[in-house]
Formats: structure tokens, sequence, C-alpha cells
DNA sequence: CAACCACGCTTTGTTGACAATCCAGGCGCA
DNA sequence: TGCGCCTGGATTGTCAACAAAGCGTGGTTG
């Protein structure tokens, strides 16, 4: 499907499209980690030109996608189960501080939205046991909801706009979830009740020992042998 | 490892130096905020083409140093002091952390690295009342220190490739410090000094509290109104 | 037979020109 | 006189070609 034809947003550049598309094809994991690819095969890939395509780079790089070596060309980035614990460790205090401060400034339709969110998770699960769903896309609406709801906005950019996709990458790389559906939406539930009643302490602790929680799990996934890298 | 860290080596193309180049100048204020700079000004600036000049622009841009507007070309990022406040908050979870991770796995000589370094800071404090060089280097020194020592790549990233850049930003913007370089001191030594007895707890405790300190002095700056924004 | 050097090819970095888009100023009309 | 359209200029986005650097290959030599 060549986009030659760009029908609506003018304001969307060939840069920004190879951009996007770059990015979801290196989570989807279309472009294999380590892989050394060449621009022109880029290029025509997706017919564009190497001008707009390098800016695109340039970017995927800045995002810590792509590595790239001055002569020697760019690589999707290689990832190694010890990176993934690092990032979780991360997001555990910075998530931690996005509960605390949603629960300072949610507002009370975003805090019913939260729950509504959460009802909906809660029927999923125990409908079908759609462990799938909910934990590939669920998990992530819940902790964006969150995110977005602490009014952070460099907060927001941090994890919303670079961690959220390394995180994907490495999810959809080995496709391990925490696999306890319930428990994580257990705690899920409370953490909303501690920002619908304004306790941010709470909401940070609780919030921080699920991050860990999933954390724990998969440490211990990985040092029994389910390692992908 | 961080690309971030500096293209040194061999050959650096002339797109990593226009971005070397402009990093630094927008950091030190040589371009105004929120100044809408025109492309081929830029290339004269310090004769390069356009394409290089784009490739830096965009890693500028997903660096959150500049923003682009699709056809109405780039301007330096305003700030504000919200988002300064913003920022101490992140980096208080974010170097918490780092400060627990440095007390976990520091080596010796990293600890004593760290001490020497705080004894240079007491002399010229005492010295001198350095002031300036001490909260404009200084400081800058000692959490460099701790955040490698955390062997968290992606944490050193984070915050010495990203979140630091825009520290530096603002404390060159308006040129205010802690202006409590004793008491700063102070608390990076109990800091060091949890540290070296690998109390991780307590180091991530403090250096929490001390990043928070500032963020109040800041804070209440802010209110009197010195903002330069 | 192995190691080293030189050559050429491939890939990246760079350049200048072309085309699309937006902003400003001026003119016409109500 | 004020509003809106139009045109001109400038700026950004895009392209195709040029130059340099890295790497593999093949030949030569110890």
């Amino acid at each position: 499907m060549p986009q030659t034809a760009q029908p609506q947003s003018s304001s969307l550049t060939r840069a920004d499209e190879a951009f996007q598309y770059l990015q979801g094809a290196i989570i989807q994991g279309d472009l294999a980690p380590g892989e050394k690819i060449g621009e022109v095969e880029l290029c025509e890939r997706f017919n564009l030109t190497r001008g707009p395509l390098r800016e695109a780079l340039g970017r995927l790089e800045s995002r810590g996608l792509l590595v790239r070596k001055p002569h020697a060309g760019v690589k999707v980035v290689s990832i190694s189960g010890d990176e993934l614990l690092e990032l979780y460790q991360i997001r555990e205090v910075m998530e931690g501080l996005a509960a605390r401060q949603a629960a300072e400034r949610m507002s009370e339709s975003e805090v019913a939205d939260l729950h509504r969110l959460l009802d909906g998770h809660e029927r999923m699960v125990a409908e079908a046991d759609g462990q799938a769903y909910y934990q590939a896309e669920g998990d992530y609406d819940f902790h964006y909801c969150i995110v977005t709801g602490s009014r952070n906005n460099k907060l927001v950019q941090m994890l919303l706009g670079d961690l959220y996709y390394l995180l994907r990458l490495y999810r959809c790389r080995f496709s391990t979830a925490t696999g306890r559906p319930r428990k994580a939406l257990k705690e899920h539930r409370h953490i909303a009740d501690a920002i619908a009643q304004g306790d941010g302490e709470l909401a940070q602790f609780l919030m921080q020992r699920h991050i860990r929680t999933a954390r724990d799990n998969i440490e211990s996934r990985l040092q029994e042998g389910l390692i992908t890298l």
C-alpha cells in the first residue's frame, strides 16, 4: 500500500510518516533486533528518498530504538533481559510519582473514567479469562490513564513518549506477560481507589509495589530460562 | 551504552557537530527561547547545508530542546517555571533510584572518588565561598558521579543524556541556584556516607530529600517573582 | 600456504536545486 | 472604511546526484 496519495492532513510530513512507520515496524518486530539495515532498502520499502528517511532515523536513534555508528549504518537496538529489568526499576519510581500526582490532580470525571475502565477489564477477565487482551492493551490503558492524569507534562512525555515504546518492544519481543491478570487487576483497583480518595502517598506506594511485583515476576521468568533476548 | 555521551572518537559527522553546537548554543542561551529561527540562517551561521542541519534539528526536537511545527519552522523551547518544578519532581524519584542503586553497586574506588570530589568541593566552599563554581559545576559533578555509579544504563541515558541538558537550560536561563552551598554540601556528604555504607534505602531517602529541598527553594524563589520564564 | 596490501564496490554523508506550503501586504468590493 | 481575496515572497519539505569512507575480495609475496 504505497501511501503516495496524501488525502488529508497536510501537516504530516513524509519524515513523520516514516518515523511512525519505522517505530511501529521496530516495535512489532518486523525488523529484527541487531539487524543491520540499509538506508536505500528502507527507502524502497515505502517509497521515499533518503532525506526524510535520515531525519526519521535520527529521531529514532535519539529515542533509543536504533543505534547508529558514523559510517557503519543503523541497526535495531539489541535488547537484553537486564535492560528490561532496569526499565522496570525506572518505571517503578516514575509511575509511582505519576500515581501520587494523579491522586492529587485528577478530576472527578477522570477518576470515574478510570473506574469504568477497570469495570471493563473486570468483565473481560471474568468472561473469557481474557488474559491476552487484558495484559496486552488493558494494562497499558490503565497506566496510560494515570500518567496523563498526573498533569505532569514532562512525565507524560518521558513515559508515554519514550519509555512505553521500549517496553512494548520488549513485550512484543518475548511475549512474556505477568500471567496474573486477576491479581494485577485487583492491584489496579486498589490504586484507583487510592487515587479516588486523593491519597497520593498510598497511590504511590501501591503503584510502586504493583510494578515491582511485575518486575519480580519477569525476573524469575528470565532466570528460569525464558530468555529470547 | 548510551549513544548520547559524545560521538567522539574517529569521524564525527557534520550533523553531529551541528547537533552538539546547537545544543550548546541553546543551553548557553545564545538562542533565545521562543525564537523562531530559520534554517538557512543557521546554515550560514556555521557553514553547513540544510541536510545535516535538518537531521540535527530532528534530534534536538526529539530531545525536547526544540519544537517544530510542520511548515512553520523551529523555535527554541519556551520554558515555564512550572515545567522546571515538574522536572525537579521527576529528578527527585529518578535520582533517588540512582542513589539507591549506587549504594548497592558502586565499587570501593568509585566511592573513594566520590569522597575526594566532595573534599574538593569543601575546600572550594571554605576557601573562597566559591558558590558560583560549586553550584554550577560541582553540583553536577556530584550527581553525575552517583548516576553513573548506579550502573543502570537506561537511567544514565535518561538523566545524563536528556534531563540534565534541560536542567542546565533552565539554570542558565534564570541563573538561579540553590544559594545554600554549605547546606547542600552537607547533604551531599551524608548521601555519600550512606552510599559508602551500602545503605541504599537511606541514600535514596537522603537524595530525594536533597532534591526536594532544592525544588522547594526554587519554588519559593519563583513565587517571590524571580521569574524570567 | 598464510598473511598482507591494494583495488573496487557498496553504503553512508553531503550538496545544491526543485517543488509545495505558509505568511504578509495590497487591492478590490460591499 | 472594513473585510476578504489574491498575489508575491520567503521558507520549508523533498529530491536526485556527487563525494568520501568502510569493507570485502583478490592478488601478491614472504
